[in-house]
DNA sequence: GTCCAGTAAG
DNA sequence: CTTACAGGAC
């Protein structure tokens, strides 16, 4: 949840004293509101911590604090939505589930569209149905995990680095235009 | 000003 | 469908 629209840099060190404070839903649960809403300062969207917080006692009340791993539940809470519960599902449960976050929502694009508009919503559903048609049957941890990377890492929002992309030769964003001002061609 | 491991509400 | 939500980096 503190992913959720804030780049890794910045939440590494937050998480790390977050869990170090907070290590079970069930030490999350019992913790003061104001406890909770200024470990997170300065993460930012503080209704996270508040979600977060009302989820841990629910675990614990309802799931007897393990957080349960079926999508309909995990979409059940506040706060957790379609990119949370699956990675959720493929990132703490080794589940076999597609994910679609910006970055793959990116790469995806990219490499599979290349044209029409991005934000919209029968393409972001038609993401979806791509990312799960692309999952492979085993190592679906890693694979999800390389294809955010690639996003984060290679074919990035501003200036992305097709030299060193392994899916140039199929991509239909390839050659980039003078739009993405590719930073080495 | 845009973007970032989104989500809920209008 | 669009917008609000935090805050920091480029």
């Amino acid at each position: 949840m503190m992913l959720q629209q804030t780049q890794v840099d910045r939440v590494i060190p937050k998480y790390e004293e977050w869990v170090r404070k907070f290590p079970t839903f069930r030490a999350l649960a019992k913790a003061r509101p104001a406890d909770v809403n200024r470990t997170w300062r300065p993460l930012g969207y503080n209704a996270r911590p508040r979600r977060l917080h009302a989820i841990a006692r629910e675990v614990v009340d309802r799931y007897d604090g393990a957080l349960p791993s079926d999508e309909v539940t995990l979409r059940s809470f506040a706060g957790i939505g379609a990119y949370t519960a699956a990675a959720v599902q493929s990132f703490a449960f080794g589940l076999r589930a597609p994910i679609v976050d910006t970055n793959v929502a990116r790469v995806l694009f990219r490499v599979f569209i290349g044209q029409s508009d991005r934000s919209s919503t029968t393409l972001q559903k038609h993401l979806w149905k791509v990312s799960a048609a692309v999952l492979p049957r085993r190592h679906v941890f890693d694979f999800n995990q390389a294809l955010m990377d690639l996003g984060a890492l290679v074919c990035v929002a501003r200036k992305p680095q097709c030299s060193v992309c392994p899916m140039s030769a199929i991509c239909q964003t390839y050659p980039p235009g003078p739009e993405l001002k590719t930073r080495t061609q």
